[in-house]
Parts: structure tokens; C-alpha cells; sequence
DNA sequence: GATATTACTATCCCAAAGGATACCGGTATC
DNA sequence: GATACCGGTATCCTTTGGGATAGTAATATC
């Protein structure tokens, strides 16, 4: 059986054509630590400043304070975001990046890019193909 | 209240310093075609080029054929994989990616060298803190 | 006739993710 | 005295993700 195949993403590959599973560990690692919905929105929007809690709940939308929590202590664990107390009335605590959350600015400035040119298009694809033609 | 700060992460925004609502918006967008276990490791593993089903199910390793069916019909639908049936004996289908996929490149090699690294951090921060010092 | 292969689907099940709502103590403000 | 702000917890619930196992049609091989 023969299959023509244009070459199609030319991503480069350290091992040779069909056995890189180095790159597929690579981003299932990558997304062990950063999986679900908020991870990196949320360290994106920590990348404008340190926040404090109820502003990064509002820079998010509509994350409840019960997942905000939670997700803030893992990235805590994982060294990404460091929590600080201030003895204010009432009570300020603010959230920063770590250093090592800056190796992952090419990540969240690829995905942030990406993910507002796939919006471009599916907006101007609704316009150009209406609905019931 | 006096906060110090670093200035840390430069991702470049679009918007002021602080209100940049369009960067996270950009990820949120993202994540929500490419979010899951699976989609951006299945993405990732195509780029090497075409493949069957059972080809795939083994660069992923442990994936059962379930939640890869149902992956790869989302991506079909997302138009970031086409699905092609050769009518050999036994059946043969492909699956490749779109010219679109192409422009998730960045975003993957990004990912990848990510991952790469962190799992090298990881091990190598296990060496120099042994458990129980 | 038994077994293997491919590309799945069907059924059942469990755990995790995520959301809704309410509440807390302390203070400040109206 | 009532209300609001802050940084969360507590409780309950639904949804989804994902895994295990088994099975299917058609053919080929032993």
C-alpha cells in the first residue's frame, strides 16, 4: 500500500523520522505539571505583576475562590508562585511568579498568540459561511 | 502598602501594565480546543508524519482505543486532523494533520523543550536532595 | 477450525475536576 | 446597626476524563 505524504510540520526532531518518543514525553511531562483549565491562565496573568488574591480572581473571570485556592497551592508546590502575608487591616496577600516561572514565557507568549489567532479565525469563518446556506 | 517587585516575566502586552484581559483570554481560547490529557501529545506525535490508528495508540503508550477514538473525532472536528479509509484488507486509516496544525508549530516545540527541561530539573534536583538529609 | 489482525464500539465503573452556595473573623464605612 | 471588603473554608453536587474489559466484521494464516 502506498500512501503520498506531503511533508506537512517540519518540527525538528532530535531522533529520526518515526521515533521521537523523546517529544512526546517532553509534552506529556509539560503538561503534567500545567493540565487543566486554569494553570496557565492563571500564571499568564501573574506574568503583569503580583496580584492579590481577589484580583487574580477577577483578571480570571469566573474561577470560584474554592478552585482559585487550590490551584494557587499546587503551583505553590511545583515552585512556580510564591505566597506572601502582609500584616495590613485587613489582611493582604499577595501572589508572585517565581524565577523559574520565567522559563515558561515562550510557552504562555506562543500559546497566548496562537490561541488569539485561532479565535480570529473562527469568528471570521461564522462570517463568511452564515448558518442553513 | 509598599510592595517591592522585580519586575519578572517581559511577555510583551499589548495593553497597559495592568489590564491585559486579551492575553488571558488568548490562552483561554487556546485551552479550550487543546485542553485534555491527550490532544496536544496526539497533535505532536502526527507531526511526524501520517499514521494508522494502532500506530498511534503506540507512540502514546497507555491510551486505550476509547478515549483515542474520541480524540481523534474532536480533532477531526476542529479540522486539525483528517481521517482517510483505504479499502485494503484488513482496512487501513489514516490520520494526518491539517495545513492548520501547522500553525500550532510554535506552540509544540515550545511545549516540548519545556517539558524537557523541567523533567531535567526535576531529576536532578532528586540527586542533590537526597529523602531524609 | 483456531487464531491473529485492524479499527474500532459497547458497557461499566471510578476518580478527579470543577462549580454553586454559604459561611467565617476582623475591620471599616454608611 | 447594616453592609461591604478580604482571603479564604466547608459542603454538596454534577460533569468529564479516563480506564478495564469484552466484543465486532472481514480476512488471512496456520
Amino acid at each position: 500500500m502506498e500512501i503520498t505524504t506531503e511533508k506537512g510540520l517540519e518540527i525538528d526532531h532530535p531522533c529520526g523520522e518515526n521515533a521521537c518518543a523523546a517529544g512526546v514525553a517532553g509534552i506529556r511531562d509539560a503538561l503534567y505539571v500545567l493540565n487543566g483549565k486554569w494553570k496557565l491562565p492563571l500564571i499568564f496573568t501573574l506574568t503583569e505583576g503580583p496580584k492579590r488574591f481577589k484580583d487574580i480572581q477577577r483578571s480570571l473571570g469566573d474561577i470560584t475562590p474554592k478552585i482559585l485556592s487550590k490551584e494557587l497551592k499546587e503551583l505553590e508546590l511545583n515552585e512556580f508562585v510564591i505566597r506572601t502575608v502582609y500584616a495590613t487591616t485587613p489582611v493582604t496577600v499577595i501572589y508572585e511568579l517565581t524565577p523559574y516561572s520565567k522559563t515558561l514565557k515562550n510557552v504562555l507568549g506562543e500559546l497566548r498568540d496562537w490561541g488569539i489567532s485561532h479565535r480570529q479565525r473562527i469568528v471570521s469563518s461564522r462570517k463568511s459561511q452564515p448558518q442553513i446556506p
